[in-house]
RNA sequence: GGCGCGGUAGCCAAGUGGUAAGGCAGAGGUCUGCAAAACCUUUAUUCACCGGUUCGAAUCCGGUCCGCGCCUCCA
């Protein structure tokens, strides 16, 4: 099956085909730094994880480029109330998105560009958009995009200007556009940037926001590439925006697939400080919840539904991760046993493989992969119940499980997982205790393991130890 | 006002013309010293509602109700 997207550029599923074979250059809108990124910023990160690695499952080679904003009204904002020059201010929450972009299990993109270290491509792009006879300065100095020149504005909304809300656009440091639709290139320095300040043609300043994306994305996958990801929100303006500006100033198509996230809610309802429904990774590895199992409930809705996260999900995504666990623990302990059954599980694992890959490429339908996935333990844990999957058998299972990590990343529990060396003494002091079939001592130390928030399973081969 | 999304079992969630995937939770059973895990069986005559098209519709068409997002910084 060939691999399918949903553009938004027209709106309606395609096929994907690339620009230059076998290869996948793509842009995805990252994070502003002037805080920690929540939940809802990561479900769209997550989404281009699943992107990303479908695609090289698929067999592309993909280059990868996220932008960071280090720069815009907020970080200026922030910086100034914490006290603290810019970049030390935004460094910090650079440095906290990596690490839990690193602990969600999302793979690092190839490139991060700042915008403040693009500042002269930037200069560059509004210059050939002066060129262009597309850009104007205004009175108050900053320099804007004329939509008026630009006739092809609004391939993506669709969008009748003329039945905007009247009103409600003009903000009120950006009277002096010519039209409200307008945006801003270069924003010209005012009092409140304090010594956030960029010497240009145009006076000192700093960047529109829209600019960033479209010279960032030139300097390290050209003038046109294959896909763009960013939430839905971000249609309207910003990818709107982005489009005019580099098709404007490039003279060629920007981009071939647009593919946008739809948003993610807590209990139904919009996460926000105010109701207290308001998650980042750290609230939530602090109640207790690990990276892979946020992880599993990020991904475990498509990417064009709303997604509704609640830590009842979270638990949910626990439960199945527990039997996902259990059955990867099976497989291993079968592998040490005579060969049995190879035909069988090579088939039923060639086909949970099979299937789980035809999900993904029919636009990332992860709820199709993820039945394959259960399809594929429910017949596993059924042919080691009947002992017709042991040694080399069992490998293949092992590799189907693998080829679905690839994409999934959630099968291998966190280092320090393990069961510590203490617990293991007491179960096997339990065991010690069930041979002399002591009973009310095995189920005494069962207990003390429970306490310590251990469990323990008897199989046929001994007893495994578990996480609560 | 414009653009757009959704309403499928207790919960989450696939399925866009051929007779309701999968997960979580629940019930019964097998197994077990007891458990747990695993497996088996079971849990929507029905897909918000009303009409229509069709041999046949959750899926197509028309209408109604409800929830949500964007149009302003936003994943």
């Amino acid at each position: 099956m060939a691999l399918r997207f949903y553009n938004s550029l027209g709106r309606k599923v395609q096929e994907f085909t690339p620009i230059e074979a076998g290869k996948v250059g793509l842009y995805t809108c990252g994070p502003t730094v002037y805080n920690f990124a929540h939940v809802g910023n990561f479900r769209a990160y997550m989404f281009e994880d699943i992107l990303r690695r479908t695609l090289e499952l698929c067999g592309y080679q993909v280059n990868h480029v996220m932008n960071l904003t280090d720069v815009d009204d907020k970080t200026i904002r922030d910086s100034q109330a914490a006290q603290l020059p810019l970049d030390t201010f935004t460094r910090q929450y650079k440095d906290a998105f990596f690490e839990d972009v690193d602990a969600l299990r999302i793979r690092r993109a190839h490139v991060y560009p700042a915008a403040t270290e693009h500042i002269g491509e930037m200069i560059k792009l509004i210059r050939k958009l002066f060129d262009a006879g597309v850009a104007y300065q205004a009175e108050d100095g900053s320099v804007y995009f004329s939509i008026a020149k630009w006739p092809a504005y609004g391939q993506l909304m669709k969008i009748d200007r003329d039945q905007m809300r009247a009103g409600v656009r003009i903000s009120h440091d950006e009277y002096a556009k010519e039209s409200v639709a307008d945006f801003a290139l270069w924003k010209a320095w005012s009092e409140g940037d304090g010594d956030v300040a960029w010497n240009s043609p145009w006076g000192k300043g700093r960047p529109g926001w829209h600019i960033e994306c479209s010279a960032m994305s030139a300097r390290y996958l050209g003038p046109q590439f294959d896909i763009h990801c960013g939430g839905i929100d971000n249609m309207f303006p910003h990818h709107e925006d982005e489009i005019a500006q580099s098709e404007a100033a490039n003279g060629c198509r920007f981009v071939n697939y647009w593919l946008h996230n739809a948003h993610l809610v807590v209990n139904g309802e919009k996460m926000s400080k105010s109701l207290g429904n308001f998650y980042t990774p750290r609230d939530l590895f602090a109640k207790g919840y690990s990276g892979r199992e946020i992880r599993w409930v990020l991904f475990g809705t498509h990417y064009r539904q709303t997604l509704d996260f609640s830590l009842a999900a979270l638990d949910a995504a626990r439960a199945s991760l527990q039997r996902l666990d259990a059955f990867r623990q099976r497989l291993a302990e079968a592998a040490s046993a005579p060969e049995a059954g190879t035909a069988i599980a090579a088939e039923r694992a060639a086909k949970a493989t099979a299937d789980f890959q035809a999900g993904l490429e029919d636009d990332l339908n992860i709820s199709a992969a993820l039945a394959a996935l259960f399809d594929l333990v429910r017949d596993g844990n059924r042919l080691l119940d009947e002992g017709t999957v042991a040694g080399p058998a069992a490998a293949a299972f092992v590799q189907a499980l693998e080829t679905c990590d690839q994409v999934l990343d959630v099968l291998t529990p966190a280092p320090g997982e393990g069961v510590p060396a203490e617990i293991q003494a007491l179960a096997d002091a339990r065991q010690a205790a069930r041979k002399a079939k002591d009973f009310a001592q095995a189920d005494a130390i069962r207990d003390q393991l429970a306490a310590a928030g251990w469990t323990v399973e008897d199989t046929p081969k001994g007893p495994r130890v578990k996480r609560l």
